[in-house]
RNA sequence: GGCCCCUUCGUCUAGUCUGGCCUAGGACACCAGGUUUUCAUCCUGGCAACAGGGGUUCGAAUCCCCUAGGGGUCACCA
């Protein structure tokens, strides 16, 4: 970093789509290491796909990005001294900097139709060919001629002049020096026919332009960077340092992709992530503080971020252990915090309506907290809480239902809880082994069928719990209307 | 295929730059016990890795070379 100066970072995603994880990650360490370092975080958006770009995406991954509290010091919605932030507004830049690439004679005109360009890189393929890529045939026009093509209308894009015999080294915080030659640089499109300037052309440019001092992207850039290294060099800008972060791979060790799991942040929003389990868990991919600190603040990871220490290879998105720090940070909510963010999820689910009280939900939140992943999992494992959810018993709570003595229990608890001058009874554990030692019988068979005709199911929070979410009416009419089910007692 | 990157338990990783403290540590998952009215939580224990081969060195997961394997990229996408 150059000394005395703070950093500026910048995350520059194209909105064709949502904010994938791994989008996200990039996102991340760049915020942190802005951060860390007293730096400016900029966003910057690259919207020269006029084809695939959409204000639903852009609004998408701004709203991800503030999901996972990754907030940016310059873009959209903020503004800054380096602006405009969306590229599509930076286009009289970009046609500036192509008058002078032409000119100065480092972009040169190339009347090539597409279809020969593909058949000569396809012909490559084929032969196994080192060549690479486009064949530089127009580079040798006639500047005159070109113009005067060009003049007529006839259709050309713009190339990059890659001059030979050139060494370009990428300093990469991550991967050391990474050295290319320029021979194995092609004649790259920077301006497309239409008139577009293409990704690699203007990222330099704006990186430059936004005095971006850190470039932290995707490992998949790696390859590109030598083209914006020379555009670079062919305009006398700053080269920025850089630092190309691992992928994030699918279970089967390729880039993740769609096929092996969900990979838009949205999706696991929807689904009921905590936020900052998602925060946490990205944070692992790639970089680890220590050799034990596997939960941590944002603070704390801003505290102890540092570029030098990212790994170089690529790390799986392990679904496991995203659920495994989720379930970590819903059982640290407290539950009168947590109550809040549960309502949606229950409500959606039908068990719970707008009158239900804070306090209820509070109750639920603390019966239910242990047992949580995601705050979907509210939803699916409260569903007997919701009118008749105790009616259909599963197999195993259908078993304990069957018990010779379930008619007894159910009765005797019924009545004692109806008598009962607090509900449920303060202390449910002494009033549970009374009910046993009077039946006679043990916890287990006492226990079982008043669980299973409460609930419908034998697992869940404590009986006693479950009583205080049903409420004493209902609670008596589960009770009742299992017992009513149960087949009459032979005489 | 060219170029580039990578390689520690199944997975995320510590250790690598600054060789010895590493009979390689932690976590997830898994397995086995324990606690518990159930599930879950929690506790205890277990399984499990330096890709392979050569060097250098008194000593290498750590330095060098080679091989193998994996990945990325080769668009008028970003």
């Amino acid at each position: 970093m150059s000394p005395g100066s703070p950093p500026r970072v910048r995350f520059a995603p194209s909105p064709t789509g949502r904010l994938h994880v791994g989008g996200a990650r990039t996102a991340l360490f760049n915020w942190a290491f802005a951060r860390r370092h007293g730096g400016v975080f900029v966003l910057r958006i690259e919207d020269t796909d006029q084809e695939r770009n959409s204000a639903a995406s852009l609004r998408s991954i701004l709203d991800s990005l503030r999901w996972l509290g990754l907030d940016w010091d310059e873009g959209p919605e903020k503004g800054g001294d380096a602006g405009p932030y969306f590229q599509s507004q930076r286009q009289d830049r970009y046609r500036e900097a192509a008058r002078r690439g032409l000119e100065e004679g480092w972009l040169y005109r190339c009347f090539c139709p597409p279809a020969r360009v593909a058949a000569l890189k396809e012909e490559q393929r084929a032969a196994r060919s080192s060549a690479i890529g486009y064949d530089r045939r127009c580079r040798g026009l006639d500047r005159a001629e070109a113009e005067r093509r060009a003049a007529a209308g006839e259709a050309h894009v713009l190339r990059f002049a890659v001059p030979a015999g050139e060494e370009i080294v990428v300093r990469d915080h991550i991967r050391g020096r990474v050295r290319f030659r320029s021979e194995e640089v092609e004649d790259w499109v920077a301006v497309r026919s239409g008139g577009m300037p293409t990704y690699n052309f203007v990222c330099a440019l704006d990186d430059a332009a936004m005095a971006i001092s850190h470039v932290i992207r995707g490992e998949e850039h790696l390859a590109n960077t030598p083209k914006q290294l020379l555009l670079c060099r062919a305009l006398g800008l700053p080269e920025p340092e850089f630092a190309h972060v691992p992928l994030i791979l699918g279970a089967d060790g390729r880039k993740l992709s769609k096929r092996t799991g969900d990979t838009a942040i949205e999706d696991y929003r929807a689904k009921g992530y905590p936020a900052p389990a998602m925060f946490n868990f990205l944070g692992l991919l790639g970089f680890a503080i220590d050799d034990r600190t596997d939960r941590f603040t944002p603070e704390e990871f801003v505290a102890a971020f540092d570029l030098g220490r990212i790994n170089k290879a690529g790390a799986v998105f392990d679904l496991d252990r995203l659920h495994w720090l989720c379930g970590e940070y819903l059982r640290a909510t407290p539950p009168a915090e947590l109550a809040p963010r549960l309502r949606p999820w229950l409500a959606e689910a039908g068990i719970v309506g707008p009158a239900t009280s804070e306090e209820w939900l509070e109750r639920f939140a603390a019966a239910f907290r242990e047992r949580l992943r995601l705050y979907g999992d509210a939803a699916v494992q409260g569903a007997f809480l919701r009118p008749g959810g105790a009616d259909r018993p599963d197999a195993k709570a259908t078993a304990a239902l069957a018990a010779p003595e379930t008619g007894r229990v159910l009765a005797a608890a019924a009545e004692r809880l109806e008598q009962a001058e607090v509900f449920p009874p303060a202390d449910f554990d002494s009033w549970a082994r009374e009910l046993a030692s009077a039946l006679g019988l043990g916890m287990g068979k006492v226990m079982k069928p008043l669980r299973a005709a409460l609930s419908g199911t034998l697992g869940g929070p404590p009986v006693g719990e479950i009583l205080g979410l049903l409420g004493r009416e209902r609670a008596l009419g589960r009770l009742r209307r299992a017992a009513g089910r149960l087949s009459p007692p032979s005489p």
